[in-house]
DNA sequence: CTGAACTTTCAGTAAATACTGAAAGTTTTG
DNA sequence: CAAAACTTTCAGTATTTACTGAAAGTTCAG
């Protein structure tokens, strides 16, 4: 493959990723960011990204500024450069760990709030209406309890190394 | 609790959830919809939704037809009556099944295509930047299709009526 | 076949989200 | 301290996504 072609095969992996993470709940340009940084071999500056995805300053300033939030990306710096560059994180377990603490965080532990706020309220038990919708808000704050801790097990980082091989046997 | 704090709590309920969808990919209607669902005793019609809700025909037919689409409802006809009335699946695990096995063909088949097709290519061996594509779409492969074979295996429907007693075990 | 009962579609519009680029802010250097 | 080098902000705008409601479509009873 010579590298023409390689640029090619890069830039379209790269705008097919944007277009994935956007059927996600994830911003386009955000994913193509991240895979730019997962590709990239040495950390890359904001005019770097600007140029070749093609966006503007502020956007990449800003997206640049929720992933490193995420904690997918780090800020580097290097002396005697006053520029700021960025760096994904490579590896994709703990990749999937941070993503699974901050989702945890932002999506998981407001959802249990709500359903357990709602459970634990006192009802009715000669309306059906009431009873069901208590017994329908204990089963789901029970289930999002649950995956909430299978996700608490298996994001901490110690364990992060061995579930891989784990999982691999379990096929 | 009386019925009127009872009609509060339950939309306040519905409401919240529709936000916390839309902090998904989940647009606000579609997660309220479900909601209202989840807690209503029998099957409800389009004009109830409608009324409800307080969003218009097409909104609710679109959203309707989505979910249905989804699996997480069903459409139900009585004899007799022409109108059509919508019912939805009422256990959190089986829920959860059918959420997994949508959500792995509409996102995780088409992301594993990319990477595998991505990381097949043939690469320059003394180019770092190749080397480096090349392991991580592959890594990233890996890491989706045992992603992929995880919830394969939870959500077959046999066992998830024993995984939620498995996990809670876990404990 | 006709019309009532119901569902679906879709052009137009509203609302939400993402993006631009210039201005303001910050830090460093000479 | 001034100016250069860089980053952040944000008002205005573009793009995307969601929603409305009326018209068209479908089904069925008489």
């Amino acid at each position: 493959m010579d590298d023409k072609d390689f640029k090619q095969t890069k830039a379209e992996f790269i705008a097919q990723w944007g277009v994935l993470g956007s059927s996600w709940g994830i911003n386009r340009t955000m994913a193509q960011i991240h895979a730019y940084l997962m590709m990239a071999v040495e950390p890359v500056d904001t005019n770097e990204i600007m140029q070749e995805l093609k966006i503007s300053r502020g956007n990449a300033n800003s997206n640049l500024r929720d992933l490193a939030g995420w904690g997918l990306i780090r800020r580097v710096t290097y002396p005697g450069d006053r520029k700021e560059y960025f760096e994904a994180e490579k590896d994709v377990w703990t990749m999937f760990c941070t993503i699974a603490r901050e989702r945890k965080r932002r999506e998981i532990d407001p959802a249990l709030q709500l359903l357990q706020s709602s459970s634990k309220q006192s009802f009715k038990k000669n309306d059906p209406e009431q009873q069901l919708f208590a017994s329908q808000t204990k089963a789901l704050a029970e289930f999002v309890q649950t995956a909430d801790l299978v996700l608490d097990k298996v994001a901490r980082s110690e364990e992060s190394k061995v579930l891989p091989f784990l999982i691999k046997r379990f096929r």
